[in-house]
DNA sequence: ATTATTCTGTACCGATCGGTACGAATATTG
DNA sequence: CAATATTCGTACCGATCGGTACAGAATAAT
């Protein structure tokens, strides 16, 4: 057990709570003001805990995409089902998300990547941002290429350009649930989009 | 010829440089230091003649659309082209624009509807925002409506689901173009996505 | 009980935010 | 020419920005 003081609020929960307000509002639309009220804590105690704005929005990038980021491509796993059903319960699953009444609108991630041109992001902030985005298109290139060695897809499909179509229509869907879309608005998008299947 | 000094700044000059800085940077990201120094104007002169920073991102919003973001709709209205390669032709145009190296990457629109959920943007930004994609929604509809009509598409095709997918392909190419997507992938995403005409 | 350590709340830091007052400069009007 | 009208540049406004110094409160180790 460590000396001193013990932490009167919960670190997990505290970031959380930050990460839906960057969610939200953005980087440079987020104030310190707005983190400390809604993570019910004072300046020093956020900068002692996460160390500054810049390393907090970095954690709650991480957290984000591992409670609302992750668990939909385990819908393209699932076996005994063709690759377009996969494909599109893989977005159905993500358009949940995005338009999920209890959550901010949209990608957290989507958001960021819209604010990487200017001066918005940090730098290191920026790189992360890019790599996550170069996971879920690596994740996705895989993925096709070995549902065309089982025979589930062509030949002559184009792996990188079938991950490249389903990671833009992930943040097509996102902005059009930002722009106030609902989830069967989405849905309709997805039914089309899942048309190249056929 | 109005009395008094002469205005020494080409306003519209001025304007079209605010634009490019409030597109690369966002509403919240970009400060009036930001503007003025890319406008070559003080901020006395910046508020005489646009009012104010809200006042002045709702003008560059229409003088974007005026001049990157309607021209694209041509190609859906030539003749003697099937409907697939207008749409194509379509959202090439539109790929060229969101990388085009003498512009800031990605779609203005499209950065400001990503900033719509939380208090970032003013309320009159907002409602405007939405109605630009609003309209666009209602043209892409009008437009496969009519398509239907002169049989260049199914009976069955369901047209507010091809607006909206159409739609949602441009916000993703946006984003994608903002990730740093070329025009090489975004032709790739094109040729994916117009496979549902066949 | 004392000491060492950590956290909390207040109060504050310099810098920058959006926005403006005001006098000097430049133009048309008479 | 004066008189008037408009713009420009400087210098400044209160508010908020991200970030921190410091003292007091709370806990563990001694």
């Amino acid at each position: 057990m460590p000396a001193g003081r013990h932490r009167s609020f919960d670190k997990e929960l505290a970031l959380e709570k930050a990460m839906l307000v960057f969610w939200k509002n953005g980087y440079p639309g987020t104030s310190l003001t707005d983190l400390t009220t809604a993570m019910g804590i004072n300046k020093p105690s956020l900068y002692a805990a996460f160390g500054n704005k810049e390393r907090l929005f970095n954690q709650a990038l991480l957290f984000y995409l591992t409670k609302h980021g992750s668990y939909h491509s385990e819908h393209l796993l699932v076996i005994k089902q063709c690759l377009k059903k996969r494909v599109e319960n893989y977005l159905l699953s993500i358009a949940k998300m995005l338009t999920d009444p209890d959550l901010p609108k949209g990608c957290f991630i989507c958001l960021s990547t819209s604010e990487l041109a200017g001066s918005c992001l940090p730098q290191q902030t920026s790189s992360e941002v890019k790599g996550i985005n170069q996971q879920t298109l690596s994740f996705l290139h895989d993925f096709f290429e070995k549902e065309k060695i089982a025979g589930h897809a062509d030949k002559e499909v184009d792996v990188g350009a079938m991950a490249n179509y389903l990671l833009t229509l992930q943040f097509g869907l996102a902005v059009a649930a930002r722009n106030g879309s609902d989830l069967a608005a989405l849905k309709e998008v997805i039914t089309v989009s899942i048309g190249i299947f056929n």
